[in-house]
RNA sequence: GGUCCCGUGGUGCAGUUUGGAGUGCACGCCGGCCUGUCAAGCCGGAGGUCGCGGGUUCAAAUCCCGUCGGGACCGCCA
C-alpha cells in the first residue's frame, strides 16, 4: 500500500515511483489544473503536485501515487527536510474524509488544553506530541537495555493488591467475589520488590505503573511510570552507580551527550544553601545564614533560631508593589513576614533598618556579599521554615525556563531518618519505615532525646534534575531486630506491624539478604529531556488537574446493577 | 482544604480598568478567481447563549454575588 514515509523522501529518491499515505496538512490551489498538497504522516511533510484538489480538504486521509522529482529551480523549501523534492504526476485516492477539525494542528497556535484533550487523537498528529511519544519510547528502550546489561531481571508485579495505610491515598477497587472488600492499586511495587530479594532474584527491575490519589500538578498525574529497581548484596554506592548508568543511557538516547558523573550533596547542605531537598542548581541566589549576625539583636523579628537571606544582584530597583507581592507570597508559604532591604549608595533602605544596629547592617553586608544596587530578602523562623520559604522565594525570583541551563542532575544523600516528632510523641519517618539508618548514627536509636532522633541520618537518597525530584530510594532494613526497634520508635506495636506488613516481616524471618533499591519517574525524566514543563505533554492520554479525562468522560457513575453486584451504595454528596 | 490567573463566532486574541447597539484583528470554514506555491494570493460570504445562574442599573461582555470548566501554586504526594 505504501512504499515510503512522507518525511523520508530526498533527492536520492529522484525518479522513483512512490506510494505515500497520510493526512492532508495543507492545500494550495492555483486554478483548475495545479494544486499543491502537503501530505503529513508521523515522519513529516512532503509536497505533492496534483491536477486539481478541490475535492480534498484538511485532514482527509489519502494515498498518493506519483514520481519523486527535484523541485524546479528557485522553488525548494529550506524549511522542510523534504524541501528539495516533491511528488509529481500524482494520482490521489481518498481513503477517508474528515470534518473540519476543531483546532488547528499547528505548533504555532496555543490551543485550550481541554479542547486538545477532548480530541487527543488530533493533538497526537502534531509533531510535538509525535516527537515526545517517540522520545519516551526511546528512553524506555534505553532503560530496559541498560538494566538488562547490568544483570537486572524484568518482573511484573500485581496491580490488584492489599491496601496499606502508609503514604499517599490509595485508589481502591471493589471486589465482586468478596462484596464489601477492596483491592488497592499500587502506589509503587515497594513491598513486592523486597519480596523478590528474599526470593533470591538478586536484581529486579520494572517499568512500573504507579497510582496515587493525590492532587495533580504540572509534574504529577494520578498514574505515572517509574523505573523501579532493587538489588541484593549491594551498598548505597552500588545503587547510585547502577541508576547513574541507566540515566546516562536514557540521556544519550535522546541527546547525543553523556551527562557525566552525577554530583552528590547532603540533604542538610541542600536545605541550607537552596532551601529545598530537590534543589535546582542551575542558578545562584543561594540562601545565606545570617543568624550569627543577629545573635544579640534588639529587633524582635530577628530573635529567631534561624535567620537567612537571599541577595538578589541588581535587585535594588525592584518596585514596591513587587516587594509587597513577594511579601504576600512569603506569608502564604508560611512565613511570619519578609524583610526587604535595598542596598543603596548611602546605606540600606528598608522599613526595618531603624531597628538594626550599624554593626548588624555591616555584618549583614559582609555575610551576604551584597553591594550597592542589590536587594536583600530575609526571613527569620525555625530553621526548616526559614529554609522552606526562602527556597520557594528563590525559585520565584530566578528559576530558569525548562530549556535553559542544561541538565543538572544531583544526588541528594543523607536524608534524615525522621522529619519531625508527631503529636503522639513518636517520630515521623521521612521515607518509609523499612529505611536503614545511617551506619554512623545507629547508636542514636537507643537515645530517648528527640534531638538525637531528629539528628539521625538514613541511608536514603533522592535523584534530582533541574529542581524536579526524579526519584528516591534507600538501603532497606533486612535485620528483624533493627526493624522491631524502628517500629517501636514509630509507635507501631508488633500486632499492628504484623497486621500491616506481616507478609513482609514473615518473609524476612526466612533469610533476607541485605538489599537496596530505587525508583524514578519516567514521565518527569522524559518531560525534561523533551523540553516540556508539563508531564501531560509526554503522556498520550493524560488527565486534567481535577482528575478528569475530557476524551472519555472519566470518571463517571456506575449503573445500579454494577453497584449491587459489588455490594456498594452511593451516598448523597456531603453538604 | 487554601491562594492566584483564565473563560468573547470553529481557533487564537483585543474589547472589561472608566457600563452605552455583538464592535475589531488574525487564522480557519463556504463560494468564486488564480499554472510554482509552501502559514500561497485576490474577491465575496456565512458563522455569537461574551461559560452558566442570579443581582445592581434606564442600560451589563464590562460592576457585584454564586456556580461550572481549565491552568499555576501552597497544603498533600511515607
Amino acid at each position: 500500500m505504501r512504499s515510503d514515509y512522507c518525511g523520508d523522501l530526498r533527492t536520492a529518491d529522484e525518479g522513483r515511483q512512490v506510494q505515500v499515505c497520510g493526512w492532508v496538512a495543507r492545500r494550495r490551489e492555483h486554478g483548475e489544473h495545479l494544486a499543491f498538497i502537503d501530505l503529513r504522516d508521523h515522519t513529516g511533510l512532503i509536497q505533492c503536485v496534483v491536477d486539481g484538489a478541490h475535492e480534498l480538504r484538511s485532514e482527509f486521509v489519502v494515498r498518493v501515487t506519483g514520481t519523486v522529482r527535484r523541485r524546479p529551480d528557485g522553488t525548494a523549501n529550506s524549511e522542510l527536510p523534504t524541501g528539495e523534492v516533491e511528488v509529481g504526476d500524482c494520482t490521489v485516492e481518498v481513503l477517508s474524509g474528515s470534518d473540519p477539525v476543531p483546532f488547528p494542528i499547528d505548533e504555532r497556535v496555543e490551543v485550550d488544553e481541554t479542547l486538545r484533550l477532548r480530541h487527543r487523537y488530533l493533538d497526537l498528529r502534531a509533531a510535538r506530541l509525535q516527537g515526545n511519544l517517540r522520545i519516551r519510547a526511546s528512553v524506555n528502550a534505553a532503560l530496559r537495555a541498560a538494566m538488562t546489561d547490568q544483570g537486572f531481571v524484568e518482573i511484573e508485579t500485581p496491580l490488584l493488591i492489599a491496601s496499606t495505610p502508609e503514604g499517599a491515598r490509595d485508589f481502591v477497587v471493589p471486589s465482586r467475589l468478596s462484596p464489601g472488600e477492596f483491592y488497592a492499586l499500587p502506589q509503587s511495587p515497594q513491598l513486592f520488590k523486597q519480596l523478590c530479594m528474599v526470593g533470591s532474584v538478586d536484581r529486579y527491575y520494572q517499568i512500573a505503573r504507579c497510582l496515587r490519589d493525590e492532587d495533580l500538578r504540572a509534574d504529577r498525574q494520578f498514574e505515572f511510570s517509574q523505573l523501579d529497581l532493587e538489588a541484593s548484596f549491594v551498598t548505597q554506592a552500588d545503587i547510585l552507580e547502577m541508576v547513574g548508568v541507566a540515566i546516562g543511557a536514557a540521556v544519550s538516547a535522546v541527546r547525543n551527550v553523556e551527562p557525566g558523573p552525577i554530583p552528590h550533596m547532603t540533604w542538610r547542605e541542600a536545605m541550607d544553601r537552596f532551601g529545598s531537598d530537590k534543589p535546582d542548581v542551575r542558578f545562584g541566589l543561594e540562601l545565606v545564614d545570617v543568624t550569627a549576625v543577629f545573635s544579640s539583636t534588639e529587633f524582635n523579628a530577628f530573635r529567631a533560631p534561624s535567620v537567612k537571606a537571599i541577595c538578589v544582584p541588581g535587585g535594588a530597583d525592584t518596585t514596591r508593589s513587587r516587594l509587597d507581592d513577594l511579601t504576600d507570597r512569603a506569608k502564604r508559604w508560611g512565613a511570619k513576614g519578609l524583610v526587604w532591604m535595598r542596598v543603596e549608595e548611602d546605606g540600606i533602605n528598608s522599613p526595618v533598618s531603624k531597628f538594626l544596629s550599624a554593626e548588624e547592617l555591616t555584618g549583614l553586608r559582609e555575610a551576604t556579599g551584597a553591594s550597592t544596587g542589590d536587594l536583600l530578602l530575609l526571613v527569620a523562623d525555625e530553621w526548616r521554615a526559614t529554609c522552606h520559604v526562602l527556597g520557594l522565594l528563590r525559585l520565584e525570583l530566578g528559576r530558569p525556563g525548562v530549556n535553559e541551563g542544561g541538565l543538572q542532575f544531583l544526588w541528594v544523600i543523607d536524608f534524615p531518618l525522621f522529619e519531625a516528632i508527631g503529636d503522639d510523641g513518636s517520630p515521623v519517618p521521612a521515607h518509609h519505615p523499612f529505611t536503614m539508618p545511617h551506619a554512623d548514627d545507629l547508636h542514636l536509636l537507643d537515645s530517648t532525646e528527640p534531638t538525637d532522633l531528629l539528628a539521625m541520618r538514613s541511608q536514603a537518597y533522592d535523584l534530582v534534575l533541574n529542581g524536579w525530584e526524579l526519584g528516591s530510594g534507600s538501603v532497606r532494613i533486612h535485620d528483624p531486630a533493627v526493624q522491631r526497634r524502628i517500629f517501636g520508635l514509630l509507635g507501631i506495636s508488633s500486632d499492628e506491624a504484623q497486621k500491616r506488613f506481616g507478609f513482609l516481616l514473615d518473609a524476612f524471618r526466612f533469610g533476607a539478604p541485605p538489599h537496596a533499591g530505587f525508583a524514578f519517574g519516567i514521565d518527569r525524566l522524559v518531560a525534561l529531556l523533551a523540553g516540556e514543563e508539563n508531564i501531560r505533554e509526554v503522556i498520550a492520554f493524560p488527565k486534567t488537574q481535577s482528575g478528569g479525562d475530557p476524551l472519555t468522560g472519566a470518571p463517571g457513575a456506575l449503573d445500579a446493577g454494577q453497584l449491587d453486584e459489588l455490594g456498594l451504595r452511593v451516598l448523597p454528596p456531603a453538604t
